[in-house]
DNA sequence: TCCCAGGCTTGGT
DNA sequence: ACCAAGCATGGG
């Protein structure tokens, strides 16, 4: 058990924020990750969050939650004259943006596409239950991420069961191309943003709001600055002049996830009323 | 029954 | 280079 005092580290936020899906709530304040092959619970407290993990474990966590990062310089770079983004920081200030497996976003972001994040979550789970390593940690059995062979392995008819729709030959297409080394994963990985995506790109499913989620979530590329559909009605009614890009510069990423965030929840308590 | 969900591929100009 | 269809599935 190790506790993070942060003020811009919040759970809750995180898993409600549309980069990971395999975060659940168990209970209240009490959270279930998988993710990177590992298993973690964690709780959301007052000043912090309390991860369930032993000490060897917390290289890898610190590291996923990029805890090294000082969040609270994002929004302060806001000018005070963006109401709407100041707004939309300060009610996202627990988000940060996490370093996940690149092949997991690969994967996870050719099923968000013409998706809602309910079904996403579903789609995912359900592709790790059929294909994923089976696992266990202190007790708890879950399933990892599959790889791209035990995808391939799955096949069309494996996969079936797992609802995905027309998204499936996407992947067993994609899962083809990383098998076969037409694209270099590990090449990805060291690669600036713009020639990450470029590569991106040539994968089957992937055009540009997908590619710019994998930079920014498995690549870390904080430009990035995914376009999609709520991000366009947002920028178009907030900002018909066109967003400043550059006041940004190198960091646009997490102000599209506090947009986003802000925009979702918006939508979620307009429902609860 | 129709519409939408963190779009993309394909096949027409 | 640009533009519409078509795409599987589930939920409201």
């Amino acid at each position: 058990m190790i506790k993070i005092q942060n003020p811009n580290f919040s759970i809750r936020q995180i898993c409600d924020s549309g980069q990971c899906f395999r975060m659940t709530p168990l209970d209240k304040a009490h959270y279930r990750l998988i993710a990177g092959g590992r298993y973690v619970e964690l709780i959301q407290e007052a000043d912090g969050v309390m991860l369930l993990t032993d000490e060897n474990e917390m290289d890898f966590w610190k590291y996923y939650f990029d805890l090294d990062t000082d969040y609270s310089w994002f929004a302060a770079s806001i000018p005070e004259t963006d109401i709407y983004l100041r707004k939309a920081a300060d009610f996202g200030k627990g988000i940060r943006i996490l370093r996940q497996d690149l092949w997991e976003m690969i994967i996870t972001f050719i099923l968000s596409q013409r998706n809602n994040i309910r079904r996403i979550r579903q789609c995912v789970e359900s592709l790790c239950l059929v294909c994923g390593e089976k696992k266990q940690t202190a007790g708890k059995t879950y399933h990892a991420f599959p790889s791209a062979r035990a995808i391939l392995e799955a096949g069309e008819e494996g996969l079936a069961a797992c609802r995905l729709g027309y998204r499936t030959k996407y992947i067993l297409k994609t899962a083809r191309m990383a098998e076969d080394g037409l694209v270099d994963l590990g090449a990805i990985k060291g690669m600036a943003y713009p020639k990450a995506k470029t590569e991106l790109l040539k994968l089957c499913g992937v055009g540009e709001k997908v590619a710019d989620c994998i930079c920014l979530f498995g690549l870390h590329c904080m430009d990035a600055f995914p376009v999609d559909t709520h991000i366009r009605q947002v920028l178009d009614c907030h900002y018909p002049e066109g967003f400043p890009f550059s006041d940004y510069s190198g960091y646009g990423g997490i102000m599209q996830q506090y947009i986003f965030y802000y925009d979702l929840m918006k939508d979620k308590i307009d429902q609860e009323n």
